[in-house]
DNA sequence: CAGAATCCTCTACGATACTG
DNA sequence: CAGTATCGTAGAGGATTCTG
């Protein structure tokens, strides 16, 4: 896909394609914006972790989430599932090859998020005032 | 904000900061991340619209939401509302600095979606297919 | 034209309990 | 340890109607 291509050509992008349920882009998008996935994707940048190791470096979500929060994040090939037939059972979680490749410009909208919150910040607060 | 942060750094930004909820980077993206934030974003970041041009541009929005995303997104900074008072009354959106400046970031998502969503589609079919 | 108000639906998410 | 299964809730989003 050409890097240069204009806001309206990315726009047709994400706005055509028949219905905005069909379009692909969105379908894309959707399966990152989640409540935890940005999360996991940040956690498993580092190294692989067991089930249990996630859940204690997140530890406000709950198992149900982190289950199909990794569900959806394998099923779309960011993350890899690997089972280690031991007793008691152990299940080990990383990044493939796309996940490492979409958790670049994923990056870059963290990094700017924790460069500009106090900017948001300001503005939300500025806008409550003005009531 | 540096910009080499390492991963678990930034896991640590998300993670942190008291609960979750508080957590200001989180914030950030949520408001970013809506069902429509990054259409109208991207509307926008070609030129200045009325309400109505964006109405037409975005098909499958409701009024309603275009309504309350502009809102949202220019609460957060992102957008400005200006009102001319002519009959009946017209009124333009457009992006702040805030706004361009963010939506760098995330035009880096967006041709990443565009580039990889057949990838992500196989991926998804082979998931299924396997049960 | 650019919305506000109202009502309704759907689903993402959480809490809890149970299992190989 | 790493999950399923079930139930319940809050909020995002949609459809419709009305207005300065």
């Amino acid at each position: 896909m050409d890097a240069k291509m204009t806001f309206s050509a990315q726009l047709r992008m994400v706005v055509d394609n028949g219905s905005l349920e069909n379009c692909p882009v969105r379908q894309v998008m959707q399966g990152i914006f989640g409540k935890w996935s940005t999360l996991l994707l940040l956690a498993l940048a580092e190294k692989p972790y067991r089930f249990g190791e996630l859940r204690r470096l997140v530890p406000d979500i709950s198992q149900r989430m982190l289950t199909q929060t990794l569900r959806d994040l394998e099923r779309d090939g960011y993350v890899y599932r690997e089972v280690y037939p031991t007793k008691p059972p152990s299940v080990e979680y990383g990044l493939t090859e796309l996940g490492y490749s979409m958790l670049k410009p994923l990056t870059g909208l963290v990094e700017w998020a924790s460069g500009n919150f106090e900017a948001v910040k300001e503005a939300r607060d500025k806008f409550d005032r003005a009531g």
